[in-house]
RNA sequence: GCCGGAGUAGCUCAGCCGGUUAGAGCGUACGUCUCAUAAGCGUAAGGUCGGUGGUUCGAGUCCACCCUCCGGCACCA
């Protein structure tokens, strides 16, 4: 059976995920529930990233022990991905024995083959948060968190990773592989990178206890990317369970937003070369959501809650939303506007509509039933094109043009009511089987919508299969049957009441914090 | 400063390798059906495609310069 090992970036563990964060886990889903879908079988990771003193000094602040705080904290991960409907398999975190083996093992191995040397790290040095800061973090030379105290340039001993000994390999990768980074225009910045030359990096730190410690150097703490990326490898068994890695690794595809994809283009590739390791075969770097025209900051007042969202109309619309209007990619704007407006169009007055005036002219004209009656009309034809548009698009990762092109289906199913009129035919008795063929079309278009919307509206898809009848699980449905046209067979149609009520008074927004006039 | 991206209808955006009257959705105006969630369907108005100058038989689409906005420029997740 086909597989597909699928993940995100894992998460810092400072503050509840926002909209952006959501974000990128929402098209991670809508990517494994679509190759599910197409029967592959999936695994999807995502996880926290545990190791870093401001999560340490966050801890102490709390007054909590710092693997106390990160379980609050994954607790409240957990709940916000459960609560919009993320289907992960596994949530990997960087505190957890299985990951610390797979680091330290990278760690030994890379150390063995030379890849990693002891040299000198300098820098400016914070005392109070125990940390280097770079030029840029100081705020007039000071740190911005203990601006009574001057940071001292320190020079300390610690252990380097041969990045620039990878450089000709990765350069080679990246022109054999024109897809490994997308989109493109990600990739061609990274070539341009890699041509200027890389420089070693520093992968330790000494004197810190919140940290894995190097095998060969155990007063030495892996430095942040060194630790964070192996996620990938050890949620999969890497250094723990051989035969498990062997099933999962490579990865397909690690979805990051666009400010990391240096890091898991370059950085993470060499880290697997110098482990003699598969690279995984693409990574794909997302854009932002925006509000207010800014990037999401808790700082600026710009975040949004992705909870509070979906408290509105559940967190179906907030994916379809996420997802259709924004090109994967690209960043996008959201405000609670356009959010309503395509709750109204897309969910209330197209889609919802569409299914109640299926059930409502079935109970009326057909007693709830509708049956294959061999002719039909243009939708077959129509659907079997949305078909091709939407499996083009989610195969090449333009997720909003897969959204789209089922909302296609959409319109061309309440056009073609609008056509055939089937109030009209049936007052015309000598057109009992005319009726009877529209009533079937458009039950059979809304089935196909179901099952297509099943990766983007898990819950809403289950519905609508419902009342149109679809009597198979959704997890046993397979897009290259099920996604197509069925010319037979007899459906119950179930009336209810709309399945999104159109949103006719404004929201009352939540209140949005004028961000602060930076000076 | 260097590199890259963007500037297209009121709003949000599509426009691949240059080619007939520049597209979509929303909004607006008008018309229309009545199965439906005052939803659906249709028609129309609306753009000198950031500016200037080039290349070309022909440029939103290539080139140069300029203006505006954004991102990256490495140990920050």
């Amino acid at each position: 059976m086909a597989r597909f090992y699928l993940t995100t970036a894992i998460d810092y563990v400072n503050s509840r995920p926002h909209l952006g964060t959501a974000y990128e886990k929402i098209t991670a889903d809508v990517i494994a529930r679509y190759k599910r879908l197409c029967g592959i079988d999936t695994h999807f990771v995502m996880g926290n990233d545990e190791h870093s003193q401001n999560v340490f000094r966050r801890a102490i602040e709390l007054g909590l022990d710092p693997h106390e705080y990160c379980n609050q904290m994954e607790n409240e991960f957990r709940e916000v991905w459960g609560k919009l409907g993320i289907s992960f398999n596994d949530f990997i975190r960087t505190t957890e024995s299985r990951h610390k083996a797979a680091v330290q093992k990278i760690a030994e191995t890379s150390f063995q083959v030379g890849d990693i040397y002891e040299g000198y790290y300098e820098g400016w040095y914070c005392i109070s948060c125990e940390a280097f800061k770079q030029e840029k973090d100081l705020v007039e030379g000071k740190c911005p968190l203990h601006a009574m105290l001057s940071p001292e340039w320190i020079r300390e001993k610690n252990y380097f990773f041969k990045l620039s000994k990878y450089r000709e390999r990765l350069l080679a990768h990246f022109e054999q592989n024109p897809n490994f980074l997308q989109p493109s225009s990600r990739a061609n910045e990274i070539v341009q990178l890699l041509r200027g030359g890389l420089e070693d990096i520093s992968v330790s730190r000494a004197g810190q206890s919140w940290g894995i410690p190097l095998p060969f150097a155990s007063d030495n703490v892996v430095y942040v990317w060194f630790d964070a990326l192996i996620n990938y490898a050890s949620a999969v068994g890497y250094g723990t369970d051989g035969e498990r890695f062997t099933s999962l690794w490579p990865a397909d595809l690690h979805i990051v937003g666009k400010d990391i994809t240096r890091f898991h283009a370059v950085v993470w590739p060499a880290m697997l070369m110098s482990a003699g390791l598969a690279l995984p075969r693409q990574v794909f770097g997302h854009g932002w959501v925006t509000f207010g025209g800014q990037r999401m900051s808790k700082s600026l007042g710009s975040s949004v809650d992705p909870i509070e969202v979906s408290e509105h109309f559940g967190s179906d619309p907030l994916r379809l939303y996420l997802v259709k209007e924004i090109v994967y990619g690209n960043d996008g704007e959201f405000t609670w506007d356009r959010y309503i407006e395509r709750y109204n169009v897309d969910l209330a007055n197209n889609l919802g509509n569409l299914l109640s005036r299926l059930a409502a002219m079935v109970a009326k004209y057909s007693d709830g039933r509708v049956s294959a009656s061999g002719a039909s009309g243009k939708l077959p034809k129509v659907a079997s094109e949305v078909l091709i548009r939407y499996k083009a698009g989610m195969e090449a990762l333009a997720l909003h043009e897969g959204a789209a092109a089922v909302f296609q289906l959409v319109d061309a199913t309440n056009e073609f009511i609008a056509e055939t009129s089937p109030w009209v035919l049936a007052k015309q008795p000598e057109n009992a089987a005319k009726l009877a063929s529209v009533l079937f079309d458009v039950a059979e278009a809304l089935r196909i919508i179901g099952v297509l919307l099943i990766p983007i509206m898990p819950s809403a898809s289950a519905e609508i299969l419902r009342r149109v009848g679809e009597t198979t699980p959704l997890h046993d449905l397979k897009l290259d049957d099920d996604g197509c046209w069925r010319a037979s067979g007899s459906r119950n149609i179930v009336a209810a009441s709309p399945l999104w009520p159109r949103a006719n008074n404004p929201i009352i927004q939540p209140e949005i914090n004028e961000s602060k006039e930076k000076s």
